[in-house]
DNA sequence: CACCGGCGTGATAACGTCTCACGAAAACGT
DNA sequence: ACGTTTTCGTGAGACGTTATCACGCCGGTG
């Protein structure tokens, strides 16, 4: 296990200037990323950086993989510490205006140029795997019984229980994967605007609108 | 009103510039606009451009305010010619997908070094005008009674009424307020996801989510 | 200790925005 | 109808980006 020294430092290096990436996309965006300014601010010129990455998409889909990742270990860990869906939401919230670029990297805009490698969906399905358990967890418990689910079905769950490659294998019934699936659009529909600043001047707070449609989502509490 | 052939010839210009822009934001995104592909598609050579914009912001600012307008045009048609709230909202996913960089353009991540003017937020009023004519068609309507309303009330509702500088006077009642507010951000979560490729791979339609997402938002038909 | 492979550099190419000075052409006033 | 003046288009250049190349150097490896 024990790298050689060149290896080692290699690794260093990838590692800092994926930091540097980070901040400069932090401020400027993810389409503003400069090889060139990154090399600056470490100290090396330009071509050297190619040694580490063979360009600006391979540094890209490293970040958008490090972003999802970061994502969905937020969100395992408040699942693990018994947060239900609506802790995962707000972890969610929490986790896009920690740093609203990453947010915009991974769901915002694509990249002009730049065409994700089939192998970021893995860990993005990582992410659904975790909405989908605490959707069936809340679709399951209480008051959910055949006669009386607490989320009312409709067509559209009739239609996901035969579309639905992307909840894989998961054992969760067709309420629970409206109810994950819903969950991710309309809360990305509030924390998207309000990362691009849509919200800006309209005179309200997007935390309230946020809970609002996080509490219109969930099943009544009591 | 005769104007001189100069401005004549003039705008002449300015609208081919806007075409040609047009065409490759479609193409390439908003982000990789080009002036200087632009004259060279045109037929002349770059600084040629810098004489009918100032630069590349100011053509920015212009597309985004025809894109507005388009937006708001689309959606006032639709509503004069009697669509309700469920016609603005096919309209709006139309108008979106006829061309999905236009709709990213407005809604999207923002373009890196541009800031929009204060200017465009009046036509983007116009937009959240119309929408709010709807909802208030729809909340006053029918069954809407002061003990009973088509959507119930929340804590969220009168939040909205004291804090409404987005709806400036309109007359629509806190429900109103709210209903087309979520209107906006429920759909845009679906449309944003829809056009960015989000859910190309996860095996099911678009437009069935779109649908049951409008018809989860408004009041029972019947 | 000698070797050689990874590392950093400068030069180069191609493309982008944007400024400037210059020549040509068109519209304007007399 | 003719000069004047404003506008237009061009080429050159400064400065930025990504990306590739040949070269020198230093350090881990045998």
């Amino acid at each position: 296990m024990a790298k050689s020294p060149r290896e080692r430092y290699r690794a260093q290096v990838r590692t800092e200037i994926k930091e540097r990436a980070w901040e400069q996309i932090a401020t400027a965006g993810a389409s503003a990323l400069s090889l060139n300014a990154i090399a600056k601010k470490m100290g090396l010129s330009g071509p050297a950086l190619y040694r580490y990455y063979s360009g600006r998409d391979e540094l890209i889909t490293e970040l958008v993989r490090d972003a999802y990742r970061s994502l969905a270990d937020t969100l395992r860990t408040a699942a693990d510490e018994g947060a239900g869906l609506a802790g995962l939401g707000h972890a969610l919230r929490a986790w896009a205006l920690e740093d609203p670029q990453r947010y915009l990297l991974l769901f915002g805009t694509p990249v002009p140029g730049y065409h994700a490698p089939a192998e970021v969906t893995g860990i993005a399905s990582e992410v659904m795997e975790v909405l989908l358990d605490a959707s069936a967890d809340l679709t399951a418990d209480g008051t959910a019984t055949p006669s009386t689910p607490s989320t009312p079905s409709t067509p559209f769950d009739a239609y996901l229980a035969d579309h639905r490659d992307w909840a894989e294998a998961h054992p969760a019934p067709p309420a629970a994967l409206r109810l994950a699936l819903t969950f991710w659009t309309r809360l990305h529909g509030v924390v998207s605007l309000e990362v691009a600043g849509h919200f800006a001047t309209m005179g309200f707070d997007p935390a309230e609108l946020f809970s609002a449609e996080l509490e219109a989502l969930l099943p009544p509490a009591s």
